[in-house]
DNA sequence: ATAGGGTTAG
C-alpha cells in the first residue's frame, strides 16, 4: 500500500521526528500516564460539548462556543480542550486550530486533542507535525498521545516514521501498555508486509483486551495469513475473553477468504449463543459468508428475517450475487444472478438508502459480467455526481467495466483519470490492453508500474505473458517468465503456463508447446489441453490433436462441450468409427445436452435468444442476406440432420443476437453478445465475415473466452477453444 | 477533555 503523500514530505517528516525524539530527557521527567483526577466534571460546558459528540449534533458546537465566550470561561483549560476536541470531531479543523492557537495555556490533553482531530480529518502528517511542535514546546506525551501518533503513522503507511515512535516507546518501556501495543500492532499490519512485527507487538502487551485480539486477527487477514487469524481467535476464546461484534465480524470475514465453512458455522452458532442473533453487522457478515460459500437459501433466510437493513446489508447481497456470477457453472446462471443484483439496486434506492462506493463498485462488476455498457455508463455518471469516482476501487471497477464492454478507449481514459493507483488498478489496465491485442501498450504500462515502485503480483504477470503470447513475442515472453520466477519469486500457476503454451501454439510451434507441458511442475489441467487441441486443429496436426482431445476427455468425462468438439473433429476428419464411439460414450455417460443461449444488452434492456428470437422476420431477412453474401466469401455452413443428434451444426443463437444487434444499434457502437456455451467454428467464421461486410465491431463472450471481431479477424486468432 | 477494533469493493 503506497502512502498518499509525496516521498519528499515523508522523508522530511521522518528526519524531523528523529531529531526531536533523539535527545529525550531521562525517564523520571516523563510521565506517560497523566493523572486526570483533578478534572472538574461539574463544568456544564464540558458536558454539553461531550453530548455534541455522542449525539452527532455538531451544529451545536459553535452555539456552545459562543456561550463560552459570553460567559467568560474561554480561558478554562478543560472547557477549551473539550472545544478543540469537538471541533476536530465534526470536521471543523480550522476552527479547532484557531481555538488552539489562541490559548494561553495548553496541556498534553489539548495537544493530543488537536492531533486526534487531524487524524480524524485525514491529515495524519499534520498530526505528526503537531507532535513534533509539542515536543519542541517541552510537553511530554502520554500513552494516549503515542496512540494517536501511531494511528497517524498507520494512516501514512510509512513504516519508518512509525519506527521512530516505536523507538521512543521502547526507550521508555511503554510497549506493554495496552493501547500503545494495540496501535503498534495496527501500524505494522496497515503498512503491509510486517505481520511478524505486528505479532511481536501483540505478544508484548501486558494485558490484551478484545481490541488487541481484533487487531491481530484482522492483521492476519490483511496480510494473507487468514488461517493464523482463526487460530488466534480460538486462543482468545480459550483465555476466556468474551467476543464482541467487532471480532465476530473480523473472524467471519476470514472465514469468507478461506471458504472455511465449518469454522464459519461454529462462529454463527457462537454468535447466537452469546446474544448477537439480531446484531446487524454480525448478521451482515454471516449472510455474506453464506453467499460466498453458495448457501444461497440460508443467506436469503437471514436477509428475510432482518427487521432493519443497512446499506451494508444490500451491498453484501449485491456483492454476493456479483461473485456468484464468477463461479456460476455457466453464463446463464451468471446472467440470472446479475439481473437479480440489478433488481436489488433498484429496491435499495426505493427504500430511501443511498448507494455508496461499495454499492457502485459491486454494480460495476455486475455490469462488466453482463456486458451491459449503458447501465455501466449510468453508474459512471452516478460516481461522478457523488464524488465516489475518486475512490481507487470504484475507478478500477470502472476500468474493468469499460474493458469488458469492449471500450478500451474509455477504459484507458478512466485509468488515466484515476487520482491514485494500486497494484490492482495497474494490473486491470495491463490485462485490458493485453485482451485487446495492444501488447506493446500492456508491456509499456508494466514498465511504468515498475518505475512507479509498485510490485507486480501473479495476476499482473498473467496480463504481461498474455500480451506476449498475443503478439507472438516468444523471447520476451520467456524473459518475463524468468523475471517473474527469479526477480519476484512468484511460483508460476496454471494461468502462466497457459500463456506460455498459447504463445507457442499460436506460432504453430506445437512440439515446443508439448515440451513445455512436459516440463510443467504441475499436472496440466483442462485449460492447457484445450489450448493444445485448438492449436493442433488450426495447424492441421490431427494426430497430436486427437491425443490432446482424448486427454481432455479423461479430465472431465461429463463435459458436453468436450464431447461435441471431439465428435466434430472425428466427423470432419471422416473418422466415422471414432465418431460413433464418441457418440456411444455420450449416451453411456448420460452427457447433458448443450444449452445454446445468447443475450444482448441494448439501452439497459436485455434480449435473449435461444435460438428463437424477437423481431424474427426482420432478423431472418438480414441473416439470410448475410449468409448468402458470406458464402461468396468462402463461408461454408454445413447443416447436419437433426437425427444425428449433434449440437454443433445448427444456426446458433449468437447469429440471431448479432443480427438483432446490427438492426438495433448504430455504428460505431460495439455489438456485445454473451453466450452460454463455446462458439462453434462455423459461427466463428460467419461472424468474422459479418464484421468485415458490415464494418462493425462485434464482441462475443462465450463460456471459454472473449472474441472480438473486426475487419474479418478475431482477437482469439482462431485459437479459441471452438466446438 | 485525549486512544485502540469491524461488516460490504477492484
Amino acid at each position: 500500500m503506497a502512502s498518499p503523500l509525496p516521498s519528499a514530505v515523508l522523508t522530511k517528516l521522518e528526519s524531523d521526528l528523529k531529531r526531536r525524539t533523539a535527545n529525550f530527557p531521562p525517564l523520571e521527567k516523563v510521565n506517560p500516564i497523566l493523572n486526570t483526577s483533578d478534572f472538574d466534571p461539574s463544568s456544564t460546558h464540558v458536558s454539553l460539548l461531550q453530548k455534541c459528540v455522542q449525539t452527532n449534533s455538531f451544529q451545536q458546537a459553535p452555539v456552545i462556543h459562543a456561550h463560552i465566550v459570553k460567559s467568560g470561561t474561554q480561558q478554562d483549560l478543560f472547557v477549551m480542550t473539550s472545544l478543540v476536541n469537538v471541533y476536530g470531531k465534526c470536521g471543523a479543523m480550522e476552527a479547532a486550530r484557531k481555538v488552539f492557537d489562541h490559548l494561553s495555556k495548553r496541556n498534553v490533553v489539548t495537544w493530543t486533542s488537536l492531533m486526534s482531530g487531524y487524524v480524524h480529518n485525514s491529515h495524519p502528517e499534520e498530526a505528526i507535525q503537531v507532535f513534533i511542535q509539542m515536543l519542541e514546546h517541552g510537553s511530554y506525551p502520554t500513552n494516549y498521545t503515542i496512540g494517536v501518533v501511531l494511528t497517524a503513522c498507520s494512516a501514512l503507511c510509512h513504516v519508518n516514521i512509525g519506527k521512530q515512535v516505536h523507538g521512543y516507546v521502547l526507550k521508555y518501556g511503554l510497549e506493554d501498555d495496552t493501547s500503545i501495543g494495540n496501535s503498534l500492532c495496527n501500524l505494522y499490519s496497515k503498512c503491509g508486509g510486517y505481520l511478524e512485527s505486528a505479532m511481536k507487538a501483540f505478544w508484548r502487551i501486558g494485558e490484551r483486551n478484545v481490541i488487541s485480539w481484533t487487531t491481530i486477527v484482522s492483521a492476519c487477514g490483511d496480510n494473507g495469513d487468514s488461517a493464523a487469524g482463526l487460530g488466534l481467535f480460538s486462543a482468545m476464546l480459550e483465555e476466556g475473553i468474551e467476543p464482541n461484534e467487532f471480532i465476530l465480524t473480523s473472524v467471519l470475514s476470514l472465514c469468507c477468504t478461506l471458504q472455511a465453512i465449518e469454522f464459519g458455522l461454529q462462529v454463527h452458532s457462537l454468535s447466537i449463543k452469546i446474544g448477537y442473533a439480531s446484531n446487524l453487522p454480525v448478521t451482515n457478515s454471516i449472510m455474506y459468508l453464506y453467499l460466498k460459500i453458495g448457501l444461497f437459501s440460508e443467506a436469503r433466510k437471514l436477509f428475510d428475517g432482518l427487521e432493519k437493513v443497512s446499506i451494508v446489508t444490500w451491498n453484501a447481497m449485491i456483492a454476493g450475487h456479483a461473485q456468484m456470477m464468477d463461479v456460476a457453472e455457466n453464463n446463464l446462471v451468471a446472467f440470472r444472478n446479475g439481473v437479480e443484483a440489478l433488481g436489488m439496486l433498484l429496491r435499495l434506492q426505493r427504500s430511501g438508502l443511498k448507494p455508496d462506493l461499495f454499492t457502485l463498485s459491486s454494480i460495476l462488476t455486475v455490469c462488466s459480467n453482463l456486458v451491459a455498457l449503458e447501465q455501466g455508463e449510468q453508474v459512471h455518471a452516478q460516481a461522478i455526481k457523488t464524488g465516489f469516482l475518486s475512490d481507487v476501487v470504484v475507478g478500477t471497477a470502472l476500468v474493468n467495466m469499460y474493458n469488458k464492454c469492449g471500450s478500451i478507449k474509455k477504459a484507458s481514459k478512466a485509468f488515466v483519470e484515476m487520482p491514485s493507483r494500486t497494484l490492482i488498478s495497474w494490473t486491470s489496465m495491463i490485462t485490458a490492453f493485453a485482451q485487446h491485442g495492444l501488447s506493446q501498450h500492456a508491456l509499456d504500462l508494466f514498465n511504468d508500474m515498475r518505475l512507479a515502485g509498485d510490485r507486480p503480483n501473479k495476476v499482473t504477470f498473467v496480463g504481461v505473458l498474455s500480451a506476449c503470447s498475443h503478439a507472438g513475442m516468444v523471447d520476451e515472453g520467456l524473459s518475463y517468465f524468468e523475471m517473474m520466477k527469479n526477480e519476484y519469486k512468484i511460483i508460476p500457476v496454471m494461468d502462466h503456463y497457459g500463456c506460455m503454451i498459447d504463445m507457442y501454439v499460436r506460432l504453430g510451434r506445437l512440439e515446443e508447446a508439448f515440451d513445455f507441458v512436459k516440463k510443467m511442475e504441475v499436472e496440466p489441467n483442462e485449460f492447457i489441453w484445450s489450448l493444445l487441441v485448438a492449436g493442433c486443429r488450426s495447424h492441421g496436426n490431427l494426430e497430436l490433436g486427437f491425443y490432446a482431445a482424448e486427454h481432455l476427455l479423461c479430465l472431465n468425462p461429463k463435459d458436453p462441450e468436450t464431447y461435441t468438439m471431439l465428435l466434430n473433429m472425428y466427423v470432419s476428419a471422416g473418422r466415422w468409427k471414432d465418431a460413433s464411439r464418441v457418440r456411444k460414450a455420450m449416451k453411456d455417460e448420460k452427457v447433458m445436452k448443450l444449452k445454446d443461449w445468447s443475450w444482448i444488452s441494448i439501452k439497459s434492456k436485455v434480449y435473449s435468444f435461444k435460438p428463437d428470437c424477437p423481431q424474427f422476420e426482420e432478423v431472418d431477412v438480414l441473416l439470410g442476406d448475410l449468409l448468402e453474401k458470406s458464402r461468396d466469401l468462402g463461408y461454408e455452413w454445413k447443416e447436419i440432420p437433426e437425427n444425428e443428434e449433434i449440437e454443433g451444426r445448427v444456426h446458433h443463437s449468437e447469429k440471431f443476437a448479432v443480427v438483432f444487434g446490427l438492426l438495433n444499434t448504430e455504428k460505431p457502437a460495439v455489438i456485445r453478445v454473451v453466450k452460454s456455451m463455446s462458439m462453434c467454428r462455423e459461427c466463428h467464421d460467419f461472424i468474422k465475415i459479418v464484421s468485415a461486410l458490415t464494418k462493425r465491431e462485434i464482441m462475443v463472450r462465450d463460456s471459454k473466452r472473449l472474441h472480438r471481431f473486426s475487419d474479418g479477424k478475431c482477437s482469439c486468432g482462431d485459437f479459441g477453444s471452438l466446438l
